[in-house]
DNA sequence: TAGTCGTGGGG
DNA sequence: TCCCCAAGACT
């Protein structure tokens, strides 16, 4: 079975949300801004943060040329910060060996921070228009679901599913449209949970006709985030967001009390991981403080 | 391959 | 309240 074309572009034409970054005018580096900043992200929390990082740093130069603290205080609270360093680190490489342009092709993409298979492919296809497919775990979704007849995805595997959706991709112009509109099919009505099956586009879905089975994938455990060490870490980095200068060990210690093994581990992670540095006289700042 | 990595809104 | 989830990448 294939993916109704006519009835889902119709209905993207109509339904679409008007997001920034679908502009024509805006720039691939500008797409692939958006593109790190909506990996496990919600569009209403990208928004605004999106708006105000490209007026400031419209260009990959002009991102690597602020340093990565400004970067990971402009990235506020939007989440997993390691994503703006890549971000950044990204900047530096396009800015260095790529003219400041951003590469069209996937392989090239590929080599670029923080960029996998669904990034280099979104930004082939919107930034470039090439033919190529984009999974995201939307596509997953609406293809189990209208192909497959099957409530939810499989376990993600890049090279099967992209060539399982470069099968249903319309061979004209029409490419970049259909991905996107699949992608919104996903967000707003092939949801994951409570889809909206009665104002479904598609003229045919086989999970319709085969009754809206229930899904048998094992759930996958849920990610806790209260009292682990990722709550940990967002702690210390918001007292060093707010401080422009280095603060004091003592500074830190007071946002997590109850588990002081853990405090230390956290923070010895953000150190490894390249997003806080230690200053000569021992205190701790964002990495690249007084950079740019 | 499975675990790790933030954050906040909605059911 | 608690739990689920949101345009993934990396190890």
């Amino acid at each position: 079975m294939s993916i109704d074309a006519a009835g889902l572009l119709a209905w993207y034409e109509r339904e679409r949300r008007d997001l920034p970054w679908r502009d024509p005018a805006v720039s691939a580096w500008q797409i692939l801004v958006s593109e790190f900043m909506l990996q496990q992200t919600p569009v209403v929390r990208v928004l605004p943060i999106w708006l105000d990082w490209v007026a400031r740093w419209p260009t990959p130069s002009a991102t690597a040329a602020a340093g990565s603290a400004e970067v990971l205080r402009a990235w506020g609270k939007l989440g997993y910060p390691r994503r703006a360093m890549r971000l950044h680190q990204c900047a530096e490489v396009i800015a260095e060996h790529h003219g400041d342009v951003v590469p069209a092709d996937v392989e090239t993409l590929l080599t670029l921070p923080g960029v996998g298979s669904y990034t280099a492919r979104a930004i082939a296809c919107f930034a470039y228009g090439q033919w190529v497919p984009v999974v995201d775990t939307n596509v997953r979704r609406v293809v189990a679901r209208a192909v497959h007849g099957l409530a939810d995805a499989a376990s993600p595997s890049p090279k099967r599913d992209e060539e399982e959706v470069a099968a249903l991709l319309p061979n004209d112009a029409s490419t970049p449209m259909f991905s996107a509109a699949l992608m919104e099919l996903g967000a707003l009505v092939c949801t994951a949970r409570a889809p909206r099956c009665g104002v479904c586009p598609l003229s045919s879905c086989a999970w319709r006709e085969a009754g809206y089975p229930a899904g048998t994938a094992k759930p996958k455990r849920v990610q806790k985030y209260a009292g682990t060490d990722r709550q940990v870490r967002g702690r210390l980095l918001d007292v060093l967001r707010d401080s422009t200068s280095p603060v004091t060990r003592a500074q830190l210690d007071v946002v997590w009390l109850s588990d002081t093994a853990q405090r230390d581990r956290a923070l010895d992670s953000l150190l490894v991981d390249g997003l806080v540095e230690q200053t000569r006289d021992g205190r701790f700042a964002l990495c690249g403080e007084g950079e740019g």
